[in-house]
DNA sequence: CGCTAATGTTATCGTCGTAT
DNA sequence: ATACGACGATAACATTAGCG
C-alpha cells in the first residue's frame, strides 16, 4: 500500500490549505480510509495539523521537534488504522498519540540527544482566534506561564484550551477519571492567575 | 422558558514528605 | 513515632451554555 502522500515534507503542502471544515463526520473519513481512501485521512489530518502542532510545541518547546512528533503521529495512525473502532471519536484517539509521541521526542531532547534551541524562531506561529484576542505580549506571558505549570496540570489544560477537548475527552486521552481532570484543570487555572497576577500587576487575564 | 450536559468551584479526605 | 503542612483526588454543589 502506498503512503506517498506522508512522505518527504508533506506536511508543509498540508498546512497552506488548512481550515478546511470537515464537510462529513470524522467517523465517516476514518471508515473510508480504512477502505483504503486516503484523500480521507488527508482531509482529516489538513484539518487537526494546526491544533496538533501547537500541541507537540507547548509539550516539546521546540517547533522542528513538535513538526517531528506530529509527523510521526501521523504515520501511527497511519499503521494504525486498523485498531480505531469506528464509533469511538478520531480527536481523543489521534491527540493521545501525538502527546505519546511529544512526550517522547521530549524526552529525547531532555536527555540531550537532540538540539534544544529555546531562541528559535517559531516558523508556524499562526495565532489561534483566543490568541487574536490578546496581544502577543499577552500570549508570550500566558504560554510562559504554562510552560512553567509542571506536565500534570500542563496537560490537561492543553488539550483543552489548544485541542479543545472536552474534559471527558481529556480524561480518556490521558487514562485518568473524569474527576482528576476537574480537578487539574481548575489547580492549573488557579497557578496561571495566580503567575499572570503576580507578573502583569494584577492584570485580570482569563483563562 | 425549562431541561440537560458541560464546566467551574469548594469542601473534605487521604497521602506523602519533613521536622521534631 | 508522630504531628504537621502541602498537595492532589474525589464528590457534591453551583453556574453556564446550548438546544428544543
Amino acid at each position: 500500500m502506498s503512503i506517498n502522500f506522508l512522505q518527504g515534507r508533506w506536511i508543509y503542502k498540508v498546512r497552506v490549505r488548512k481550515g478546511n471544515a470537515l464537510d462529513v463526520t470524522e467517523q465517516e473519513l476514518m471508515k473510508r480510509a480504512k477502505e483504503g481512501q486516503q484523500d480521507a485521512l488527508e482531509q482529516i489530518f489538513r484539518y487537526h495539523i494546526d491544533s496538533a502542532i501547537r500541541l507537540a510545541y507547548l509539550i516539546t518547546r521546540n517547533w522542528a521537534t513538535a513538526e517531528d512528533a506530529v509527523q510521526e503521529a501521523f504515520l501511527q495512525v497511519f499503521r494504525s488504522l486498523a485498531s480505531f473502532q469506528d464509533d469511538r471519536p478520531f480527536k481523543p484517539w489521534f491527540t493521545k498519540i501525538v502527546v505519546n509521541k511529544a512526550k517522547r521526542t521530549k524526552d529525547r531532547l531532555d536527555r540531550g540527544y537532540l538540539p534544544y534551541d529555546m531562541e528559535e524562531v517559531n516558523p508556524h506561529r499562526i495565532y489561534s482566534p483566543e490568541e487574536h484576542a490578546l496581544d502577543k505580549e499577552g500570549v508570550d506571558a500566558l504560554f510562559q506561564a504554562i510552560n512553567e505549570l509542571d506536565d500534570i496540570h500542563r496537560l490537561p489544560l492543553l488539550l483543552k484550551y489548544v485541542s479543545g477537548l472536552t474534559e471527558a475527552e481529556i480524561a480518556e486521552t490521558l487514562g485518568i477519571p473524569a474527576s482528576r481532570v476537574k480537578s487539574r484543570l481548575y489547580v492549573a487555572r488557579q497557578r496561571l492567575k495566580k503567575r499572570t497576577e503576580l507578573e502583569g500587576g494584577g492584570r485580570d487575564d482569563d483563562v
